[in-house]
DNA sequence: AATACAGCCTGGACGC
DNA sequence: TGCGTCCAGGCTGTAT
């Protein structure tokens, strides 16, 4: 499942792939949906012919950012890729749009699900300015973090779930960060302190940047698995609380609990996160 | 205003 | 074997 960590590494891929200086020559729309809310016909008119330049990003959206002030926001929700390739490779029926690119290669949007989101605008801050701070990027310090969980009363795991609070932590992450922090899921926002603010900061800090190392987290799904550049991530075994129901904790041997927080299925340890402070 | 939750979608795991 | 059922989850729209 894409998070920060994942998003970060498709960028990373496709930047040292050479896609940045790329003219766009035509594009195939093959699921109308993935490119609202322009028709198919309006996105390829907007984007053909337009240059690939840098690639950002914030949260979870990437931003593509084209020549003539046209920007691409990608979301690749549960199962979008992006897999550029030296040519057309016979039909996958999970391709949503392919663009052909003037060195001959193919950028293809590939996407099982259908939740992922291509959307072409002139004011990608229309978007990316509802989203709360970068998790990972943001210069925030534990003060600033603790004053606003403080102005919020709610579960701390629904909280950091919400892309207008905090942008790029996904299922996966809110539960590792919380097992680091040893904050229980369903703590509300505003009975964390200022040390357990802290180390929550530094916790989705060091959870973020230990997958971005291992090219993000794989689970091993098949059709609907994480991959960039035809490779999957590594971070699975640095996972310490996540798909662990029912197996001993690393650090203390309790049996990780899985409930479920804002529809989720949420992972924790009940000796390391005790639900009252110590 | 802030919070809660159904619905979107399909492959894979499971039980019979 | 093959069918049916359930699960996974990011985000939007709607209800409270």
């Amino acid at each position: 499942m894409p998070e920060l960590p994942e998003v970060q590494t498709v960028i990373d891929d496709l930047t040292a792939a050479g896609l940045p200086g790329r003219r766009i020559l035509s594009v195939d729309v093959r699921r109308p949906g993935t490119v609202r809310p322009l028709s198919p016909g309006g996105f390829t008119c907007n984007v053909t012919g337009l240059t690939f330049g840098t690639i950002s990003r914030h949260g979870k959206f990437i931003h593509f950012s084209l020549s003539g002030g046209i920007s691409i926001l990608a979301h690749l929700r549960m199962t979008g890729q992006f897999e550029l390739t030296a040519d057309m490779e016979p039909g996958d029926p999970h391709d949503r749009v392919v663009f052909s690119l003037d060195d001959g290669r193919v950028l293809r949007f590939h996407d099982t699900r259908t939740f992922g989101r291509l959307i072409c605008t002139s004011n990608p801050d229309e978007i990316l300015g509802r989203l709360g701070p970068d998790a990972l990027t943001a210069p925030l310090t534990g003060e600033q973090f603790h004053a606003m969980l403080q102005s919020r009363r709610r579960q701390i795991k629904a909280l950091l779930l919400d892309q207008s609070f905090i942008a790029g932590l996904g299922n996966i992450y809110c539960d590792e960060a919380l097992f680091t922090a040893g904050i229980h899921p369903l703590r509300s926002s505003s009975s964390i302190d200022q040390n357990e603010a802290a180390r929550l900061l530094d916790a989705v800090h060091s959870v973020l940047r230990t997958s971005l190392r291992n090219r993000g987290t794989s689970l091993g799904d098949g059709e609907t698995n994480y991959v960039s550049g035809g490779r999957a991530g590594e971070n699975r075994s640095a996972l310490r609380v996540y798909g662990r129901r029912g197996q001993a904790c690393y650090q203390c041997s309790a049996e990780i609990e899985k409930i479920y927080v804002a529809q989720r299925g949420t992972h924790f340890c009940p000796i390391c996160q005790p639900f009252y402070r110590k």
